[in-house]
DNA sequence: AATATTTGTTAGATTAGTCTAACTTTTTAT
DNA sequence: ATAAAAAGTTAGACTAATCTAACAAATATT
């Protein structure tokens, strides 16, 4: 196993992978934090273990190895996330950090524990797909909410961006994942919505959150 | 907070100062399983931020910071034991090594809400105790069971060494944090005991592990 | 096509944590 | 009190992970 610096590395391609097709080291150093020598030393490093496929200034490329080592890691900060939640107590909000920590421990057993407590949930606390014990992760095809239309009925299944401030927007306006809602009107001057569920008869959501917001149309 | 590794440093001088009065740089090496220099370059950096005291050819010693931050980490790594035993449903032999890991979490919060899951628990699933939130640990003083006399009937509370090895074989003898057992018979020749307890009327003990079971004497 | 901008690379330095080899101080045994 | 043994220290080297400064290649703009 890498140390827990490369497992970040691994982590992270996976998600630039994972929606911009061809992984960029300039993006790679952004989402970690780090200078663009640093992140290109450590995937010359990275490649020495196959962990990766290096070829000066082509575009990065993770293994067979290094995904699936990536997706496990992803395997055990959302297991972790479900366990925070579901069975610790603490809101959507407050878990990610921990998970952060938590996924670089050590021990099938703990989190093959956490999956057996939870009973194998295929999504985390914030609608993101969990991959399995093999590393296989199979994400549905939400739509976004801003692109949808008035009139219809939507139930919120996920989210483009799980950052704190959204979660806690979210919370105040009694949004949770499963909640549905319907589309009163949508204003063309700005795209912001009003949508009207459980006891909010007329909430209005400006556009930087629909767009945020993943749904799905409800029959 | 220091590193990891400046934690693993700090809970082993905890340790030794908790048995042996004073602090020696050999048995700190030893116990890290890393070289004497490694160790000694080791606690004059911890020196420049005030975790421990040290001068030449002098014991170690830990300041009042670093014996806290030290009862601390111990905190953490019992309160998840105890976590992983009582809702997680490991036995006490599978969770050192997890909590070994668990304890560097930088969450209050998440070891706060395991404290109250448990019940503000005050020992750990081996009978150690738990220092409390400030770093204050209270110790009871048990005896060996190796220095009971015929006749007593005893509590097993805690042991000197909580080793997988042990641990499993308690287990294999059912033999449990709080069994009862009455001493039935010492033999002089090699002070193995002969224990009743439960279901087992007549079990041998031999003296290497009766040093290191701490019992308590029932009236 | 020439130039500017962005992206990626190399070189060289730094800090954390580790090692071995050689040496010194302290402690123990004779 | 001396010598031997144990404990502790210094010096010098190495790897992992990071940085800044300088430069090169690829891409985008005019
Ligand atoms: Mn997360
Ligand atoms: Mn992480
Ligand atoms: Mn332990
Ligand atoms: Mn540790």
């Amino acid at each position: 196993m890498p140390t827990q610096t490369k497992e970040n590395y691994l982590k992270a391609m996976y998600f630039l992978e994972r929606k911009g097709s061809k992984i960029a080291l300039t993006d790679l150093s952004k989402l970690l934090d780090v200078s663009t020598p640093t992140a290109n030393s450590m995937v010359k490093k990275l490649q020495e273990d196959e962990w990766v496929i290096y070829q000066k200034y082509k575009p990065l490329q993770l293994t067979e190895k290094g995904r699936k080592a990536a997706a496990l890691i992803v395997r055990k900060h959302r297991l972790t996330e479900m366990f925070l939640t579901k069975i610790m107590g603490f809101g959507w909000e407050e878990v990610h950090d921990i998970a952060e920590e938590m996924e670089h421990i050590n021990s099938d057993a703990l989190f093959d524990r956490m999956d057996e407590l939870l009973g194998n949930p295929t999504v985390d606390p914030h609608g993101s797909p969990i991959p399995d014990k093999s590393g296989v992760l199979v994400s549905r095809n939400y739509e976004h909410l801003s692109d949808m239309s008035e009139g219809q009925r939507v139930r919120l299944c996920s989210m483009t961006d799980s950052s704190t401030e959204l979660l806690v927007f979210l919370n105040s306006k009694n949004i949770k994942l499963g909640t549905e809602m319907d589309i009163l009107k949508i204003e063309s001057f700005d795209q912001s919505m009003i949508v009207s569920y459980n006891h909010h008869p007329s909430m209005m959501l400006s556009h930087e959150v629909c767009k945020r917001l993943l749904v799905e149309v409800v029959n």
